[in-house]
DNA sequence: TGACGAAGTTTGAACGATCAAATTATGCTG
DNA sequence: CAGCATAATTTGATCGTTCAAACTTCGTCA
């Protein structure tokens, strides 16, 4: 394999000087028409590529995103992530971007990491996942100054204004809002709501939903809580759901409504509509309906609020800025549970 | 924020040259004591993180790995690659390597992509996913002399000595030899298995595994195909089962045991046991048991086919030598299925 | 027609690290 | 203590690209 042509070699092909070739690469429009062509076709001819250490090390930019993949959970989402993850190297890719992974286990190794990678220059911005009360990376990024958005809202502060920094997130309100009418429409008047312990940003986010939609229609129902696991909810329900026979359940989780699905059928209601949330396989396998969360969507947002709706190069935010956000209306699937 | 130092600041602080300082971090067993003491605290305090790119551009080397995302399926599988690529990046990173993430739709895609990252210096090696008989990708690897594991066996060559590229796989036949074997104890002597349609590589090894498992204990079963789907499976067995009560299945899937699950489950033998593959959450949500692959452990003797058992390089492979591979042992999870 | 400004193109330097070769320091032997 | 081999360190060059500034070409207008 021959050695890999250079900007020189096609400057030399196409009888101009490097500074052209590079010009045609990142600012055609300043080339003039005969001569861009000309090099465009030498470019072709010797099979250029452009060498991104070299454009990296000039430029100070990697054009590289980092993302962190969460350790396995072994819980039963993961795919919403898994989805994102993908529709975000895609969606860069389409920009000129790359996506690199790091691993970490705790905030304080993410945060080693960070550093690491920015400034060995490595990546030239980030994203979060699972952004909780008080982050203290989002803290650390502010003060670096690394540019970064999070899949996730900045639950801390109050709805009130603007956000501490940039992020995108699904509208998990508006979800349960959709389960909680259709319920209402299709199965009768007394709808549960099944939640995490109360406390969790997304959690009491979905409550809400579900909250808001009763009162709207003029109807209330019971609301329960549990840890995020399938044995747990069935015990719950199955002695709730013997003393109270609700018409429906809305779930914060495809966790929970497996749960609730498997008690209801126990206790010889397998019809009993039930709804669950992030529409994994598992829900799919079992025919429960879901609330699907549309990480596609999430992702075009988050590259949005990086590097502007149409850049191409991440964009440092100015102090005084606002920050930007990204609400993503989630879609409800309906499947007829057997 | 003051601009970072670099080798050159680290030097002058130290009182020693460039090199040395580059020599103290890439082989510093060259580097007197004493002297390696002092560079090592002038980079403490200056903070010293070298540039990547500038590394990169004078080493050739990128220190980084291609990985590509799989579009998401909408099955029920996906938690095996999830956690593959996740070890594959906690283990990269301790040997000094990143993973770079590439989405592409099709193989030609695919192989557009690779060229695009190796000629522009951005991945030193590839981790192929899903290979299929006579992939273009292998092929068009091994001319460009592109250094690559699969996660995945090479299918199309029999077993007869090496295979055309080192890869690293979960050995199906052993996983479901021991979930055959445990049922036999634990069931009875009448074991049905389950599978894909005849022609998968994946999905003839893991058939192959309980039909030696039966051959050896003497017994014998019945074996259905289906394609990998929930509601298949349950009309399949649904019928099946009415004539043949067997003792136990044996899945290729845990899309298909959740099936045989179910339809058991509506023939009132909630009890029939039945073993998956993947253990996916969706089997642990239902208390299936489940042949768990080990992707950790995959993902470890991807990066020792790269880069040797210790080495933090990827090794060119020498043209005559014999590609080698790693099968791991996956692991039985035995569940009470209710 | 000549001068001027803008557009197009070229030239030299720089980004920050490592390689290869040259130089200096150290330890050992007779 | 001289002589020599080897270890330790330094120096100059280089990887491939883009920036900044200098230079050239071209069209326009007085």
């Amino acid at each position: 394999m021959a050695k890999a042509p250079t900007v020189e070699d096609v400057a030399r092909a196409a009888g101009v000087s490097r500074q052209t070739v590079s010009n045609v690469l990142n600012s055609p429009d300043i080339v003039r028409g005969p001569t861009r062509e000309r090099v465009q076709r030498a470019i072709v001819e010797l099979g250029y590529r452009p060498h991104a250490a070299a454009r990296r090390l000039r430029t100070r930019r990697s054009s590289t995103i980092g993302v962190r993949l969460d350790p396995y959970a072994g819980g039963i989402s993961g795919v919403v992530l898994d989805r994102f993850v993908h529709a975000l190297t895609e969606r860069a890719s389409e920009r000129g971007m790359r996506v690199l992974l790091y691993a970490a286990r705790t905030p304080a190794e993410e945060i080693d990491r960070i550093g690491d990678l920015v400034d060995g220059g490595e990546i030239d911005a980030v994203v979060l996942t699972g952004t909780s009360h008080e982050d203290t990376r989002t803290t650390w990024l502010q003060e670096r100054d690394v540019p970064f958005v999070s899949f996730g809202r900045p639950w801390r502060s109050d709805d009130d204004g603007a956000p501490a920094h940039p992020w995108a997130d699904v509208d998990g309100a508006a979800g349960t809002r959709a389960a909680t009418k259709h319920l209402l429409d299709q199965a009768g008047p007394r709808i549960a709501f099944l939640g995490w312990p109360e406390g969790s940003g997304t959690g009491d986010d979905r409550a809400r939903g579900w909250s808001e939609a009763m009162s709207d229609a003029g109807h209330t129902g019971p609301r329960w809580h549990t840890e995020d696991s399938v044995g747990l909810a069935r015990e719950l329900v199955g002695s709730v759901l013997a003393d109270d026979p609700v018409d429906g359940v809305v779930c914060v989780s495809d966790s929970l409504a497996i749960g609730a699905h498997l008690a209801a059928t126990a206790l010889g209601r397998p019809g009993l509509p039930v709804v669950g949330f992030d529409n994994t396989p598992a829900a799919e396998a079992l025919g429960i309906s879901s609330v699907e969360q549309l990480p596609e969507q999430v992702a075009a947002g988050v590259l949005d609020l990086l590097m502007g709706p149409t850049g191409n190069v991440v964009l440092q935010r100015e102090a005084g800025q606002d920050a930007a956000y990204v609400l993503v209306e989630p879609r409800l699937v309906v499947r007829g549970a057997e």
